[in-house]
RNA sequence: GCCGAAGUGGCGGAAUGGCAGACGCGCCGGAUUCAAAAUCCGGUUGAGGUAAUACUCAGUGUGGGUUCAAGUCCCACCUUCGGCACCA
């Protein structure tokens, strides 16, 4: 066979590797460094493997080999998430068993992996749906199960250290029990799933469209269900803070810290208005907040809610609950009571999907019960909404429509209060807010009794300021109370402006020093200060001293709602804040600080950390997952059952039609789901885990596969563990890293795994679309232009045209006997439905697994998403020939090098440079993951050597070398012409020699002004003087000089060469 | 709406702040061939210019800025793609 014919070539490898076994990870010998490379397992679907799969799987591939040829022990395994949703909706219409269907999935992807050659060990597989690995899925969680979070240490700890309250003890046993089981990091609680009536099933979220059902379009509900749910909140901090240490794409942990979404703020206590309450009874609550502090749980008639701007809390005018929210039934008035109930009923009938449809439109309804604002003791009333959500913070919010978009929409429909109290910054003269702040600084100072009375000062405008606009902001706060005391005034000397401002002041020498590092655009100027005895009206300790009742009256005739002044929209950003009491004047920043300590000081507020991560509910009603090893005993208290009795194996079930009910399919194992022992019957938990279970752990099972008596080897664990590189789709980008982060973590904390995090270094590769398709849109048999239509919206005629058909005019497409009509070209996602999908058996049959390798990284950069083109494949398996003609004689009968592949003669100069250049340009980029760039230095290098006449083995062998990663099959067929008796799979990486990278003469481009104008050839160890020596003396410099004054010469040595840059003048 | 990524020839894409367009595809021309495929050689950003070589100017989504020098750094904006969904 002596042209390229990778049928005869690749199949003979593929046996040789597997008979040979020539990839097997070793398993004793710890001695070399180790290298964990790791693709994300596939879940084997019927369709079979997708051009998408062998992207991550070349690379790894790649990197894999590579490792192994510079001498590391490479774990590389590859194995099946097999359990999940298809197999099992499959079973339902063909009742074939999902057993059997994934057997013969997972058998065609290994197939279809095999022929691709990659270099896994396949002593390593492993089936997530096989007993002997859920058997440890099912330990983990028992781990889990056993396990609860100390918030003092932050760690999971044993559930058997965990202390019991006295008061529990006292209880019994059974209290007992039950405290544990509210500390678990797995636990029960009845959480709502969707139940579709009509399908008889609980659907998952993604088979819900619109509210109904994606298959048949029955509607679907919310109904609660117990569940098994898993604590990860617990570990959201550690969960955060660790991304920090792990060298992923910054997008990646971007989306992940999102995901988790840690937001500070302060949780603040409101206290329901009770016109029969009296003073004395608030005045002994305060009191009793005072010395007490802020309660972990609320009193009743308390209304605790979550804010990240305590600093608006001046401008709370409303609050809301969640429908659900507990306190709703007991704070409803009578008068208000129908209303109430038929819209929580409306709200808990609507599905989440319900909810954001419907969104678009505040709806809310009043409870005819009030609230105080703790922060100024104004009443405000308290209202329900569904855009509150319950899952979040408290359940309830203090509405700052000034600041906030939903509120500010819900208090425009409601005709609520809107009070402002953070100004705009870039709205306001920079002077103004200089004043605020001055304002504000002595406000604490005073209250803290560190100044006292008034001080005036002045601020000088400078010129630059518009005064207009300043003169404006004063006008509008004339009413102001901070402003009251403003007298404007010129100065008599210059253009410059100036306003005085009236403050209390005693001492204020210390103050001033602060305020002239701001802004260079104003000055403060002390005018004259005065102890004065100015009836100031912010006394916060007129709140304390009164009651609520009077408070309100007060606010009734002082109230702040005075101001007219409704904005059109809220001002959502930070800014300065206003009208806001002891932090009027202060940058949100430190009015938040200020704010949380004022009130925390009264036992009002709280600092604290919320994150929108929610626990995560671990049970599917469905057969195709790990039974859960869970019993419950005659009273419906759950336990683990022991480590001896796993794996808890499925039962076989008649049929996988749905139950009907809103129970998990394995209700109908009824001689399975009921044991006894000991006299007493269990009942076996009929849940089933998710498909996320399986997933979670297993790059720790490649590390011991067949282990019996052990999840893993520790001292396997110690040597491979953390998993050096991770590869896949960043579809996966938050759930599934995160979920494994936290079982590692759990498994971290038990001693079980000695890394804090499993993966070190992660990469997302690109998605692979379409072929570019272009397409033009007729109405009526008529052309018309694509950039006057909605595309996704177009139901006229699609014409698919090819490039022969268009031509670009300007930035765009069109006909090419019509430039008026523009025309679409993109690539689109590869789906079964639009029919572009590529098969990669098609491709190896036409092009040989090497070509489709070697395209896969030639389309561009790994994590780059880019269309597919088969002419591209063409180009990379002409490359491949090129390189065989290059060294096997295709005129021979008998296969056998060409004639000009010597060992007789020396190779040249020039060769060895080449050679040198070109390995160590592969040696980058493989390093670097950069295989496209890889791969085009080795066609430069081939596109060279092809045009020697003499090829000495010394520069041949080491290409061989360099393409065996990329092209293994035909590296190890050369290999074996060039005369070699071993696989090339352990050979060493070539290395480069920097001394023989480098030319005899360089050429330095010359530029005048930036302009390339000249270039002159020099020896390479030229120095940077003789190379301006040189362009001085240059022809066409000195004609391009003459008469001109060279300003300034640089000589700049970059990797690409050295250039020349005279600056010239005149 | 929010978050993220990306915009460079006809196409995929190269370019530690230093000669834009490597490598590949496509196309054009030539060689080889009875012919075709394959292969090999040359050309291929645009505009001007020349018999031709030369040469000149413009050019990395748009507009500003920093710098001797910007595809690359900074600011604002536009477009496309991906993800999220009332997160207080």
């Amino acid at each position: 066979m002596p042209s390229y014919y990778p049928k005869n070539v690749e199949p003979k490898w593929q046996k040789f590797w597997l008979e040979h076994k020539t990839f097997r990870c070793p398993d004793g010998d710890h001695s070399k460094p180790k290298y964990y490379i790791l693709d994300m397992f596939p879940y084997p679907s019927g369709q079979g493997l997708h051009v998408g799969h062998p992207e991550g799987y070349t690379a790894t591939d790649i990197l894999a080999r590579y490792k192994r040829m510079r001498g590391f022990n490479v774990l590389h395994p590859m194995g099946w998430d097999a359990f999940g949703l298809p197999a099992e909706q499959y079973a339902v219409q063909t009742n074939t068993h999902p057993r059997i269907t994934t057997a013969q999935n997972v058998a065609n992807f290994r197939r279809q992996i095999q022929m691709l050659g990659f270099s896994y060990d396949w002593d390593r597989e492993i089936d997530t749906t096989d007993p002997k690995y859920y058997r440890w899925t099912q330990w983990i969680f028992v781990q889990l199960y056993n396990t609860w979070f100390d918030a003092d240490s932050k760690r999971g700890r044993p559930i058997s250290e965990l202390p019991i309250p006295a008061d529990i003890a006292a209880k019994g046993e059974a209290a007992v029990a039950e405290y544990r089981n509210e500390h678990r990091l797995a636990y029960v609680a009845e959480i709502p799933v969707n139940w579709c009536e009509a399908l008889g099933t609980v659907l998952a979220n993604e088979e819900v469209i619109n509210g109904r059902s994606e298959r048949g379009n029955h509607p679907v509900i919310r109904i609660p269900l117990r569940q098994w749910m898993l604590r990860i909140t617990s570990y959201a901090e550690r969960l955060l803070d660790d991304l920090n240490t792990v060298d992923w794409p910054e997008p990646i942990k971007e989306m992940q810290r999102n995901w988790i979404g840690r937001s500070e703020g302060a949780e603040v206590d409101f206290r329901i208005a009770d016109p029969n309450e009296t003073v004395e009874e608030i005045r002994e609550w305060l009191e009793e907040r005072k010395t007490h502090g802020f309660p972990r749980r609320p009193e009743e008639k308390i209304i605790r809610v979550f804010t990240t701007r305590p600093d608006t809390l001046y401008g709370a005018t409303y609050m809301v609950l969640s429908p659900e929210h507990p306190l709703v039934d007991s704070i409803t008035t009578a008068d208000q009571f129908v209303e109430v109930e038929a819209y929580r009923r409306q709200a808990s009938a609507k599905s989440d999907m319900d909810r954001t449809e419907l969104a678009k439109e505040k709806t809310g309804v009043f409870t005819g019960a009030f609230a105080i604002n703790p922060a100024n003791g104004e009443s405000i009333p308290i209202w329900i909404a569904d855009y509150v959500l319950m899952s979040y913070g408290t359940g309830a919010i203090m509405a700052v429509p000034a600041h906030d978009e939903r509120d500010y929409e819900f208090a425009e429909k409601y005709d609520l209060d809107i009070v402002e109290v953070v100004a705009d910054p870039t709205d306001t003269p920079a002077l103004l807010l200089q004043a605020y702040r001055w304002l504000g600084e002595w406000e604490r100072r005073r209250e803290k009794g560190e100044v006292e009375g008034y001080i005036k000062v002045a601020l000088i405008l400078n010129a630059a300021v518009d005064v207009e606009s300043f003169l404006e902001d004063r006008e509008e706060h004339e009413g102001d109370n901070l402003w009251a005391e403003v007298d404007l005034f010129e100065d008599k000397d210059g253009p410059d402006m100036g306003v005085a401002v009236s403050f209390i002041e005693e001492d204020f020498s210390d103050v001033l020093p602060i305020y002239f590092e701001q802004d260079p655009d104003t000055e403060v100027l002390i005018l004259s200060f005065e102890p004065d005895e100015h009836d100031h009206d912010h006394d916060d300790e007129e709140f304390e001293d009164s009651g609520y009742q009077e408070l309100m009256e007060e606010n009734e005739t002082a109230g702040l709602d005075d101001d007219d002044d409704i904005p059109s929209a809220p001002y959502t950003s930070e800014g300065i804040a206003i009208d806001s009491g002891p932090i009027s004047g202060l940058p949100t920043r430190d009015a938040k600080r200020i704010m949380i300590s004022w009130l925390d000081a009264k036992g009002l507020a709280r600092k604290t950390v919320n994150y929108k991560l929610r626990d995560w509910l671990f049970s599917r009603q469905r057969y195709w997952g790990e039974p859960f090893p869970i019993l419950f005993d005659e009273s419906g208290l759950h336990q683990a059952v022991p480590e001896s009795e796993l794996p808890i194996t499925l039962p076989d079930v008649e049929d996988f039609k749905p139950t009907g009910r809103p129970e998990p399919l394995l209700a109908k194992a009824t001689d399975w789901g009921v044991i006894e022992r000991g006299g007493k019957k269990y009942r076996r938990e009929l849940n089933t885990m998710p498909q996320w279970a399986g997933s979670c752990w297993y790059y720790l099972r490649y590390i011991d596969p067949l282990n019996e008596s052990a999840p893993w080897d520790p001292a396997k664990e110690n040597y491979w563990m953390p998993v050096d590189l991770y590869v896949g789709g960043a579809e996966h980008a938050v759930l599934h890293l995160l979920y494994s982060r936290f079982w590692h973590k759990v498994l971290f904390d038990l001693g079980r795994v000695h890394s804090a995090e499993p993966f070190q270094k992660l990469v997302n590769q690109g998605m692979i679309l379409g072929e570019i398709e272009y397409t033009g849109f007729k109405v009526n048999g008529e052309w018309v232009d694509a950039a006057k239509i909605d595309i996704s919206e177009f139901d006229g005629e699609r014409v698919k045209l090819t490039e022969s058909q268009i031509t670009k005019t300007g930035d765009r497409f069109t006909l090419i006997d019509n430039p008026s009509i523009g025309i679409d070209a993109r690539a689109a996602k590869m789906s079964k439905s639009y029919g572009n999908v590529i098969n990669p058996d098609v491709v190896v049959d036409e092009y040989g697994a090497d070509s489709l390798r070697m395209y896969e990284m030639f389309m561009g950069p790994l994590e780059a998403t880019k269309p597919w083109s088969m002419k591209g494949v063409e180009g990379v398996w002409r490359f491949l020939n090129r390189v065989w003609r290059a060294i096997i004689n295709s005129d021979a009968e008998e296969q056998s090098l060409v004639p000009e592949i010597t060992s007789a003669s020396a190779p040249t100069r020039d060769q060895l440079r080449m050679l040198h250049l070109t390995i160590r340009g592969v040696t980058e980029d493989v390093e670097g993951l950069r295989f496209n760039t890889a791969i085009s230095k080795m066609m430069e290098y081939v596109n060279f050597l092809s045009r020697e006449s003499s090829r000495p083995k010394e520069v041949v062998e080491p290409l061989v070398l360099l393409l065996s990663p990329f092209a293994p099959h035909m590296a190890e067929e050369l290999w074996q012409v060039l005369g070699h008796q071993t696989t090339l799979a352990y050979e060493p990486w070539p290395t480069f020699d920097p001394a023989l990278c480098e030319a005899d003469e360089i050429e330095v481009a010359l530029q005048i002004n930036n302009k390339v104008r000249s270039k002159i050839v020099l020896p390479a160890n030229v120095t940077d003087e003789a190379i301006l020596d040189a362009a001085h003396k240059d022809e066409k410099i000195l004609a391009a000089t003459a008469g001109k004054q060279i300003v300034k010469s640089f000589v700049v040595s970059s990797r690409n060469g050295k250039l020349v840059n005279f600056v010239v003048k005149g």
